[in-house]
DNA sequence: ACTAATTGTCAAGTATATTTTACAAATTTT
DNA sequence: AAAATTTGTAAAATATACTTGACAATTAGT
C-alpha cells in the first residue's frame, strides 16, 4: 500500500511513541505499526480514535495515501 | 450503534439504490445496507470508496454517527 | 388493490483485520 | 560504544468485516 505518513508526523507533534498512541486507542502496537506502514486497512472505528487522539480530522489523517487505479497525480475530489 | 443517515441522503441527492451504490463500490448489497443501519464498522478502503462514488468527503459521511463513551453532545472536536 | 422494486434482516460461510509472542534493525540516551 | 528504547517484521491464533442465499416488510408505480 503506501505509508502513512500523516500520522507519524501527527505523532511526533504530540512527542507520541507507537506503543504510546497504540495504548491510547486501545490497539496492539504492531496494529498501529502496520497501520503507518500501509499494511492493512483499519476499521473506521479505530481511524476515529486515532484521529481524536492525535486532534485531527479523518480527511487529514486518512483520506489521499493509497488506492490506486486513479493513477494521475491529481488531488482533486468531490 | 448508529444509523448513518448522511450516506441515505448522499445516496439520494445521487438518486442511487443501495443495490447500485453496492455495485459501484464493489460490495454486496446487504454490506451497503447494514452500513446505513449502523450495524456495523466499515473498513477505511471501503468508507473511502462510498466517498468518492458519492462525491462526499470522509469526514461528511463518517465522522460523527457514533463511539458512544463521550456521552455529553458536544460536537468539538480536534 | 396489485405488482414490482427497494429495503431490512437472519444464518452460515469465507476473507481479512487485529492479537500475541518473539526477534532483529535502527534510533536515542547515557 | 554500550545500554535502553523504539521501530520493523513474521507466524499462528482469534475476532470480526464481508459474502451468499433466502425471505419478510416497506415503498413506488400502474
Amino acid at each position: 500500500m503506501a505509508r502513512n505518513i500523516a500520522i507519524k508526523v501527527a505523532r511526533a507533534e504530540k512527542d507520541m511513541t507507537q506503543t504510546a498512541l497504540a495504548k491510547a486507542v486501545g490497539v496492539s502496537r504492531q496494529t498501529m505499526n502496520a497501520i503507518e506502514q500501509g499494511d492493512y486497512n483499519p476499521t473506521i472505528k479505530l481511524c476515529r480514535a486515532i484521529c481524536r487522539v492525535l486532534g485531527k480530522t479523518l480527511d487529514e489523517l486518512f483520506w489521499i495515501d493509497e488506492e490506486p487505479g486513479s493513477s494521475d497525480g491529481n488531488s482533486e475530489r468531490r
